[in-house]
DNA sequence: ATATTTTTTAAAATTATTCTAATTTTATTT
DNA sequence: AAATAAAATTAGAATAATTTTAAAAAATAT
């Protein structure tokens, strides 16, 4: 189970804050460790909330701000409807299908590795890409 | 007047495109022609309202909306609260100040300019930084 | 064990955006 | 130029994501 030492990073990472390991944060934890597929609060508590009953909505916002704010996600502002969050915090870009809405991760393309521009200090970046996706183009070319 | 040269070609576009030139179009299209600072729909809404009192925020909506499908202006999903609106559409990253709330245009940083990636066909392409500006940076080191 | 602080919950509130129906404007046809 | 059709605008209601609030529960410190 090669989540496992993730897993402890990230809760190593929240004790060394002073965060307390509640049920709420334990469980969407693991839930992003497990399913790498930038999911939104509500994809999330929709998941959880079969095995917790007693996880709210509002937990989840909670503990997805607060995990950002860690840096432990990354929030993806890939659309305007929705935010989305992501476990994989080393820098990397994100396309997005407008056809079939599928968000991939693009370990490959770097992004500006930057401190400053023009003065500014850069703190974080975002690369994102939208587009039609390979699978997509595919199934278009079969017609 | 630099801007009447953008102006009509961005009219030229929507007459292309067989769009009719109405009024909230035209008006939203000067505002954002001449304040080049990137607002939410709220923004163009509040500051055109009081030279045009007839005019209606859905309208403001709709337009910012049409405008980014046909490519006259982005959207910029910088932020989780709203989307604002960049009339230059020339590709180019942006910087936002998480001290101020500032945007800034990075016009010399280049995106990567690729039409693929692993097999992905993109359409468009957004950057964004995310930091403490040079102002700030100033201001705070004079305490 | 008890008190204090933090977190969670459930529900209400807020805010950006979209939708709807009626009206007005613009374009087209007669 | 008047009549008709089509498209756009308006005002307000509806929707959906997120935040806030107050009370209850859980965790930690005393």
């Amino acid at each position: 189970m090669e989540f496992k030492k993730e897993l402890e990073d990230k809760i190593n990472l929240l004790r060394r804050k002073r965060i307390v390991i509640t049920t709420p944060r334990l469980i969407i934890l693991e839930y992003l460790l497990q399913n790498r597929i930038h999911p939104t609060a509500e994809e999330v508590y929709q998941k959880l909330r079969q095995r917790f009953p007693s996880l709210s909505l509002a937990s989840v916002y909670n503990t997805l701000k607060l995990f950002s704010r860690l840096g432990i996600t990354t929030e993806l502002l890939l659309e305007k409807e929705k935010a989305r969050y992501d476990i994989n915090t080393t820098p990397h870009a994100h396309f997005k299908c407008l056809n079939c809405g599928k968000i991939y991760d693009l370990l490959d393309i770097k992004l500006p590795q930057v401190k400053k521009v023009i003065g500014h200090k850069v703190l974080s970046t975002q690369l994102y890409f939208y587009g039609v996706c390979q699978e997509c183009l595919k199934k278009r070319s079969n017609k």
